[in-house]
DNA sequence: TCATGTTTCGAATCTTAAGTCGAAAATTAA
DNA sequence: TTAATTTTCGACTTAAGATTCGAAACATGA
C-alpha cells in the first residue's frame, strides 16, 4: 500500500537524484558523470539509484524529456501567433534565450547530450525527440510562411534552419566564457542576422 | 639500420592506419572507435597498431595536427590581404568550405571530435591547438578591422566570432543530411548573413 | 509488537575497451 | 645461409564504470 505521502517523496528522490546528475555534469562534463559521481552528489549509496532509475541512461532521459517539455509548453502559447511570422518567430527565440539564460547549464545538456552519446538517447520513441521535432516544425514553418511573406531572405528553410540552429548554439556554448548571453546582445545578434527583411 | 625505404613504408602503414581510423569514426562514430575495430579496418593486429602509435590518444592528435596544418597552410596565403578585410574574410572561409566540401567526414572528425573528449588531447601543447588559435585570431583581426571600416556591423568581435562559427558548423554539420553544401549555397548564406554592409 | 513492505547500501559481478607480452614470422645484410 | 633486426599478432592483463545481489535498516499498519 503506497501511500500518497510515500509517492511524492518517491518523487522527490527522484528530483533530487536528477539534480546531483546536473551538477555533476555541470561541474565534471558528461564523460566523468558517473553513476558514482552522481551518487555521492546526491548522497545515496550508488545502488539506491538503481532503485529509482533502471539505468543510468534513464535518468538521462528523464531529464531531455523535462527539460523538452519545459522548452515546448513555454514556446507554444506565442507561437500560434501567424500573423508576423518573423515577430513570432523572434519571440519565440527569445524565450528559449532566457530559458537558457536562467539556466545553462541544462540547456548545454539538453542540447549537446545527446550528440556526444550515439545510445539510444536518440530513439524516436522517446518524448523528447517528439517536443523537438515539434519545435523545430514550428520553427520552419514560421520561417517559411516569413520568406512567403518577404520577412526573411528567400532560402531553402532546411538550410536556413541549420544556419540559425548553429548560430544561436554558437552564441550560447561556444568558447570558454560561460557567461549567459544577455537579452540585448541576443537580439542585436538576431536583427543582424536575420532581421533586415521586411518589417521591423 | 633503416634504410629509406623503410621509413617510407613506416610512413605508409602509419598513414593507413590514420585512414582507418577515420574510416571507423565515419562509419561508427567516435564512441565506436576503437581499437579494435580500426585495427580491423587496417587490416593489422590490434597489438600492431600499438607498434605505430604508443596510444589511441595520438592516432587522433596525429589526425588532427595534420588537419589544421591542413587548413592553416590553405589559408595562410589569402589572410594577407588587408586591404578589404570582408574580402578577405569571406575567402577564407570559401576555401575552408571546399576543404570541408571534400572530406566531410574529417572535418567532422576535427571539428567535434576535441569537443566531445576531454583527454588530454585539448591541451595546449599540441600543434593543432597551435593552428587553431592562429586561424581564430586571424579571423577575429580581419572582423575587427572590417568592423573599423564600417565593412561589417559594430559588435563585440568575440561574440560576432561564436556567432559565425557557430553558423558555420550549423550549415556544414547540423541535421541528418550529410550533404555536401555547395560553394553557391555557402556564398549566399554568407553574403546574407554577414554581407549586407559596407562594400560589396 | 510483530509481520510485511519499503528503502538503503557495500560488495561483488559483468562488460567493454585500452594497453601489454612474448613468441613467431618476415626481412635484411653480411 | 644465418644471425640480427624489424614487423606482426593472438592472447592476456588491467581498469573503469555500469549493473546486480543480498542482507540490513527503516517504516507502517494491524
Amino acid at each position: 500500500m503506497i501511500s500518497d505521502r510515500q509517492t511524492k517523496e518517491r518523487e522527490f528522490r527522484k528530483e533530487q537524484i536528477i539534480k546531483a546528475a546536473l551538477t555533476v555534469f555541470k561541474n565534471n562534463g558528461i564523460e566523468k558523470a558517473t553513476m558514482d559521481e552522481i551518487a555521492k552528489e546526491a548522497d545515496f549509496g550508488k545502488a539506491t539509484l538503481y532503485y529509482y532509475f533502471s539505468s543510468k541512461e534513464e535518468i538521462f532521459i528523464e531529464i531531455l524529456n523535462r527539460g523538452w517539455k519545459m522548452i515546448w509548453e513555454s514556446i507554444e502559447p506565442v507561437i500560434h501567433d501567424k500573423d508576423k511570422p518573423k515577430d513570432t518567430f523572434i519571440d519565440a527565440l527569445n524565450i528559449i534565450g532566457s530559458l537558457v539564460r536562467n539556466n545553462q547549464s541544462l540547456f548545454e545538456f539538453l542540447f549537446t547530450v545527446p550528440q556526444k552519446m550515439p545510445s539510444s538517447l536518440n530513439e524516436d520513441a522517446h518524448a523528447w525527440k517528439g517536443f523537438q521535432r515539434r519545435m523545430y516544425g514550428v520553427f520552419q514553418g514560421l520561417l517559411e510562411e516569413g520568406m512567403a511573406k518577404k520577412e526573411f531572405p528567400q532560402m531553402r528553410s532546411d538550410i536556413l534552419m541549420r544556419a540559425i540552429g548553429g548560430l544561436f548554439h554558437g552564441l550560447f556554448f561556444l568558447g570558454n566564457e560561460r557567461k549567459p548571453m544577455s537579452r540585448q546582445t541576443m537580439e542585436e545578434f538576431i536583427t543582424t542576422f536575420i532581421g533586415n527583411y521586411g518589417t521591423t
